[in-house]
DNA sequence: GTCTAATGCGCG
DNA sequence: AAAGCGCGCATTAGAC
């Protein structure tokens, strides 16, 4: 693609800034109407006649740790709507622009196409206005389309390979402007950037140009992306809907204790500074130095152990892993001090995590006490969701004081329903392996039945353990080494039962090496995910978990559309929750199992649902008094309004 | 000290 | 023949 330059002009109006800038790019024109002199009749016309708008937004700048959209500094500066050839660049400072962009936005009738939920997100919290499924994401097709991460799918990367590099061009020439009105102190680092977002002036010719084109060269995006869904237009569909829901989590929030949280955080703070204060009044050196390392090493030595993990360069290896490791295999052989020592240096490890996690926690809460986390519907090549800010799919589940963190509202509780076993019976559904369906069809545990078919009905607990590593590792494409290193067999045993396996399930070995061969893996849904070259063996595994993935989609879809009255909460992959009135907490309970307990291609689907109660992690009871009391604290919250559908706030 | 890449560890 | 899959993010380690 050609490169020509960009031409800008500049219609001359008889004072100040111009009303409108002029630009074109291989062969483009675009027009782009500054907010200096915003003219409501032509912006009314401009409107009318266009049934879908390029919709995008700057804002102030971001903290990705902060509430980010939900935060109560966070603003709206401008406002942009494009159609293919022209952009209106308004400013909601000003009552009268304020006021077209209030109507535009809330319009029933009207169609949005953004890039990423951003946007949306942006306009809830500027407008109260839910986009709902009134948006389309350029974003969210482009991962239909290649659902590698790595294949590049931000706006400017887009619009280059699709359209022309006009986007790129205004981008650095926004980047120049910044850093050249940046004043000094805002120089150095990204500090200019974060002051351009903020304070570069409405009608910077620069900055509105920008602001413009995005709008419009998203809005001439839409055509060509979709151009390349035609053979999957039902999945655009489903993950629009999906895409509407999740923003609506967002949205919502989830509700933090925040009584609990911080009275937890002080608690854990106050035991790694005990460890840390011991350590660094014992050594004179903080425990989390290296030379605590060189220390513990010199100590190691001295008590003849030798023949531990280190770091490329030579340094002994200091995790919480070879901590316990260490202090398992050869605490007796060190004097009481440094034994004392090692202990303390663990518990800074074990408590550094927590720390990490409920900061996370505290700041990522809006002024409400609600924690609004972004979620990426179709973050894996294989569309598993993702979780972030924070990253709420990552918590260590068996240390429930962290999930305890969270709860739901007032008057409501969470529950929660997970599929059983969903992967293995993806893969017997989807091979046909006669066994494996029959093992699953007959109810039974599928791990013993395993067992059982493996080795007879006298197997042992370790011949259990094995052939369900086994059967993970084939979904997997793991092979006798890994299987070996987890179950510290040696790889010529390890070898011994992959074979038993695979005769055991011949369908399943000859299902997952045909998919290896292939170049793309086209699943159920009709999802295309392309093979890694030199991964083939990982096709298996694409398949299962990306199944296994469109399968809750589907049962979440089936209920929450029946259900309006339960509210999405979270999900965690083969998990979803929910938080329902607590008065209709077993009828909900009960329906949400329904919907997840299916039928997959003749291999029964099943679920289980729990009432969780007013709290995401389940406290033992001699925990429950631990951190100060948060059961009445809780503050009187204002119920923000409905976001799942197209909803109006005010 | 500051930055970045690799590693470790959490979840499924 | 051999190959564990998919993530996020704090910590660690090393370069500058």
């Amino acid at each position: 693609m050609t490169t020509p330059p960009t031409t800008p002009a500049t219609v001359p109006t008889v004072s100040g800034s111009a009303a409108c800038y002029v630009r074109e790019h291989a062969g483009h024109t675009m027009t782009i109407h500054s907010p200096a002199r915003f003219e409501l009749a032509a912006f009314a016309r401009f409107t009318a006649g266009e049934a879908m708008l390029g919709l995008d937004v700057e804002t102030s700048a971001i903290d990705d740790k902060g509430p980010r959209q939900f935060d109560a500094a966070f603003t709206v500066r401008l406002v942009q709507f494009g159609s293919p050839a022209e952009a209106w660049v308004l400013d909601p400072s000003d009552p009268t622009q304020r006021a077209a962009i209030y109507a535009t936005l809330a319009d029933p009738a009207r169609r949005f196409v953004t890039h990423t939920t951003y946007d949306p997100l942006a306009v809830w919290a500027a407008f109260g206005i839910a986009l709902g499924q009134r948006v389309i994401d350029t974003h969210l097709l482009s991962k239909l389309i290649d659902p590698d991460e790595r294949a590049g799918h931000g706006l400017k990367e887009l619009t280059g390979r699709h359209l022309d590099d006009g986007l790129k061009h205004a981008e650095a020439a926004l980047h120049a402007r910044m850093r050249a009105l940046a004043p000094v102190g805002h120089r150095a680092g990204n500090a200019w950037l974060t002051w351009g977002w903020n304070h570069l002036p409405a009608t910077d010719e620069t900055y509105v140009v920008y602001a413009g084109l995005d709008a419009v060269y998203v809005r001439r995006l839409l055509p060509v992306l979709l151009r390349h869904c035609l053979d999957f237009t039902h999945l655009v569909r489903m993950e629009q809907w999906l895409a509407a829901r999740a923003t609506g989590i967002t949205i919502r929030g989830l509700l933090l204790d925040r009584p609990y949280t911080t009275a937890l955080l002080d608690q854990i703070r106050g035991e790694h500074h005990a460890a840390e204060t011991r350590i660094h009044q014992t050594l004179g050196f903080p425990g989390g130095s290296p030379r605590f390392a060189a220390w513990l090493d010199d100590q190691l030595r001295a008590a003849g152990v030798t023949d531990l993990p280190r770091t490329p360069t030579g340094r002994l290896q200091v995790t919480a892993d070879t901590l316990t490791a260490l202090t398992d295999r050869h605490a007796g052989a060190l004097p009481p001090q440094v034994r004392e020592l090692l202990a303390a240096r663990q518990v800074m490890a074990r408590t550094s995590n927590l720390i990490a996690n409920l900061t996370a926690f505290l700041r990522a809460a809006d002024t409400a006490g609600r924690v609004h986390p972004q979620i990426n519907t179709l973050r894996a090549k294989t569309a598993r969701m993702s979780i972030t800010g924070p990253a709420l799919q990552t918590l260590k589940k068996h240390d429930p004081r962290l999930r305890h963190c969270f709860r739901a509202d007032p008057g409501h509780v969470l529950i929660s329903c997970d599929f059983s076993q969903v992967e293995v019976r993806v893969a017997a559904a989807l091979s046909g392996d006669p066994t494996l369906r029959r093992v699953i069809a007959s109810g039974t545990d599928i791990h013993d039945a395993t067992a059982a078919l493996m080795y007879g009905p006298g197997y042992t607990k370790e011949q259990r353990t094995i052939s369900k590593r086994c059967t993970f590792g084939t979904l997997y494409g793991g092979g006798a080494t890994a299987l070996a290193g987890q179950t510290g067999v040696t790889p010529e045993v390890a070898r011994q039962v992959i074979d038993r396996w695979q005769s055991t399930y011949p369908r399943v070995i000859a299902y997952t090496k045909r998919l290896a061969g292939q170049s793309e893996v086209i699943t159920p849904s009709g999802r295309r995910i392309p093979a890694d070259p030199a991964r083939g063996y990982a096709n298996g595994n694409y398949m299962v978990q990306s199944t296994a993935r469109d399968l809750l989609l589907a049962a979440v879809y089936t209920f929450a559309t029946a259900h309006p009255e339960a509210k999405l909460w979270l999900f965690v992959h083969d998990e979803v929750i929910i938080q329902a009135p607590e008065h209709d907490a077993g009828r909900l309970r009960d329906a949400l199992q329904q919907a997840m307990t299916t039928t997959f291609r003749g291999v029964p689907i099943v679920a289980e649902a729990e009432v969780l109660g007013t709290h995401w992690g389940h406290l033992p009871d001699d925990m429950g008094s631990q951190p100060a009391s948060f059961a009445a604290s809780t503050p009187a919250l204002t119920a923000p309004g409905d976001p799942d559908g197209t909803s109006l706030r005010h």
